[in-house]
DNA sequence: TCTGGGGTCCTAGGACCC
DNA sequence: TCTGGGGTCCTAGGACCC
């Protein structure tokens, strides 16, 4: 048995712990720049904002009537490593998805104390962080996150919610279930299985898998066999080291500067290489990309990326740094305004296991150890005195890529003077 | 004025090899 | 006139997730 444990709007849940005035009120947090709205409470859903809405395109009655938050996602991830200590104790396997969702495996246990244990660990979770959480309980994944959702939107199931593979239950709630609103099938899937008459979760359940892998994919078989109650979906331990690192932001206004660029690169890819060194990995490649704003009509467009392969692999920011300055040289046109850029390291190998050429091997052991001090110290300044305590190339005012943030709360669990604002002030 | 950011997996098709 | 076939590796792009 698969338990799925998903914060209730994660988001505006963590605002109102620290809050308590917003509950009961229309919130929703919105993403970087304070662009989309990316989080809604159950009274901002009732009014009829849909998920990632432009903030600018809301009605103004409701801009007037809803509070609207900068994303603090400080906040939210301290939040989130709260909750997962506390799902560590009720099963020894617990499989991060999400910043607001883990899996639980309770295999092993006494099923009919299956509904008991989500019920402790809903009110746990509650008592211990303040955060409302709803439990799903199936025999796969795919099922518990149908069962999750049951446990959202149906008060009965007061949170928490079982389905077996064959219960009569289970297929009342497939039959009442548009395919695309199971996990893992989106909108193009579910519109080509609407022409060959697959409507509802429950008639994809029905479907013969063969034809469905012939016809999409091994991906959307597997979630045939998952609806049947056979689990086919293995999940990578999402601790495992990412293969790719990618650090992008949009900019608070558009830029056609080249040094504004410039700064905006360094910035991201030096923030690349501190995850990169934080997982232990080595790049190979450096990929910039640069974007205008596709949403401007009659606006010149300029996308593209380039790639920069490195002679070794590296996960020193001086390098890594100038080979994402090289592929911005390469990159960059005059006479477009530029509404975001990104870095991502390509590429990567665990630099415990990598293999050493001979140029690495001739390479002066000091020349090697001295990168490593170098960043292993700007590391560590940057961990405790706070980020950016060291950084590379002069920060600038006012540059077009600082992020507008206007209505982001205080850091309330992980910053100190913040929290003395929100006493004093 | 203002439209997010960071990931994953799978497949098709080309290059290349024997 | 007839111009193999099968395997592997790599990459780009599509689709999906939160």
């Amino acid at each position: 048995m698969i338990a799925l444990v998903d914060c209730n709007n994660f988001y505006v849940s963590c605002e109102r712990v620290f809050a308590p005035r917003l509950e009961g009120l229309p919130v929703g947090v919105l993403s970087n720049n304070d662009g989309c709205v990316v989080a809604r409470s159950r009274e901002l859903k009732a009014l009829g904002v849909a998920m990632g809405a432009p903030r600018h395109l809301l009605p103004p009655a409701i801009r007037r009537q809803a509070v609207l938050l900068s994303s603090n996602y400080a906040l939210y991830g301290d939040m989130s490593r709260r909750v997962n200590a506390i799902l560590a104790e009720f099963s020894p396997d617990v499989e991060v998805y999400s910043i607001d969702e883990s899996f639980l495996s309770f295999a092993g246990f006494d099923a009919s104390t299956l509904e008991v244990r989500g019920q402790r660990l809903r009110e746990t979770v509650g008592r211990d962080t303040g955060l409302p959480v709803c439990v799903g309980l199936a025999p796969t994944r795919v099922l518990a996150k149908v069962a999750n959702r049951a446990a959202k939107t149906i008060a009965a199931y007061e949170g928490v919610c079982r389905l077996g593979a064959d219960d009569p239950a289970t297929r009342a709630l497939l039959q009442r279930l548009p395919v695309g609103a199971l996990w893992g099938v989106a909108r193009r899937t579910a519109e080509r299985l609407a022409l060959m008459g697959i409507e509802t979760a429950w008639q994809l359940r029905e479907a013969d898998p063969k034809l469905i892998r012939r016809t999409f994919s091994v991906v959307l078989e597997r979630i045939v066999w998952e609806l049947r109650g056979h689990a086919a979906i293995v999940l990578e331990d999402m601790s495992e080291p990412r293969q790719r690192i990618m650090v992008s932001r949009s900019f608070g206004r558009l830029t056609g500067e080249r040094h504004e660029l410039e700064a905006a690169v360094r910035q991201h890819a030096a923030r690349a290489a501190e995850k990169l060194r934080r997982q232990r990995y080595l790049a190979r490649a450096v990929m910039v990309m640069v974007r205008t704003n596709r949403f401007l009509a009659g606006e010149a467009q300029h996308n593209n990326n380039v790639v920069v392969p490195l002679a070794r692999p590296s996960d020193d920011s001086r390098t890594l740094l100038a080979a994402a300055r090289q592929a911005l040289g390469a990159l960059f046109r005059e006479g477009y305004r530029y509404q975001k850029c990104g870095v991502m390291l390509l590429d990567l190998v665990d630099a415990r296991h990598h293999q050493l050429t001979l140029y690495d091997a001739r390479q002066s052991e000091s020349a090697k150890g001295r990168s490593q001090r170098l960043m292993a110290a700007v590391d560590k300044l940057n961990r405790e005195m706070g980020r950016d305590t060291v950084r590379f190339g002069l920060p600038r005012h006012h540059n077009a890529w600082a992020l507008r943030c206007e209505r982001r709360s205080p850091r309330y669990t992980t910053r100190w003077d913040e929290l003395m604002t929100v006493r004093t002030g």
